[in-house]
DNA sequence: CGATTTTTTGCAACAATATTGCAAATTTTT
DNA sequence: AAAAATTTGCAATATTGTTGCAAAAAATCG
């Protein structure tokens, strides 16, 4: 199932060479890309517009899931198992390390509940926590 | 104390038009406004350039502070009071309307502590939940 | 209040990113 | 292997981010 050619199957997406290598270097990244990061590592250059599309057919077929920042930057990250079926589950915290910019998810943590004012009804939530991470305190 | 010329003062701004505008938009608005947001609400068609800077100059000054987002946009809302000496206090939850898309402060949840995995050391923390507000569901 | 100094604005210009249509190439289906 | 469906790359355009600099506005000083 760490495969990203029986991924995309089960997703029902047509094998390409491109969205098999974007999908392998999530499986061997542990930690968030950007679009950008993406461009630099595929070594066979594809083109710009194909990155950007398949990155919306992973998140819309429940591949990733795009992380929020603060910056003017999105951030995808895999989707932990159970997201196969199209439901994004991604309750876990999200890590920003500021010494090492990489974004972790830490998907052992689940996001806590919190009890909002009456009227709002929550559907989805995401927390981010920004410090230092466990490869760079020392 | 809600007065926009005032706030300008206490932050030790120059008092301009550009400026007061801006923040007054801030000020009526009750959810988190985008660049794009202020250009078109300002009739008095300030320049680009400007809202950006000021922008920037109001999130230096901790007047506003920046909400993450999963789009590539980036949201700023009003910082409450005790931002005012610069210092960002923003441990507040933000609320996404998935139906009238309006970003709303929560400045009364607080965004609850998480116990992180050995190593990773917090320093800031945000959270988003998005659903239906008040104003929204019927 | 008027003159001088300081700060801010608008414009021009450029970089980076986002987004879409369409023909060519690739993949899937038959 | 051929036909049908999907995806890719390119071109083109839109949107957003960013900086330098001279003109305009605001703050300061006498």
């Amino acid at each position: 199932m760490a495969d990203s050619k029986t991924i995309l199957k089960n997703s029902k997406l047509s094998v390409t060479s491109s969205r098999a290598e974007i999908l392998a270097l999530f499986l061997e990244a542990n930690g968030a890309l950007s679009q950008s990061d993406l461009e630099q590592k595929l070594a066979a250059g594809f083109d710009r517009v194909t990155v950007y599309r398949t990155l919306h057919t992973f998140v819309e077929k429940g591949i990733v899931h795009q992380i929020p920042t603060t910056d003017n930057s999105v951030l995808y990250a895999l989707c932990v198992d159970e997201c196969s079926d199209g439901h994004h589950h991604d309750d876990h915290v999200h890590f920003i390390c500021n010494s090492c910019q990489v974004t972790t998810c830490l998907p052992e943590v689940t996001v806590p509940k919190v009890s909002l004012p009456a009227g709002f009804k929550p559907q989805k939530k995401q927390m981010i926590v920004e410090g230092v991470c466990g490869s760079c305190e020392g």
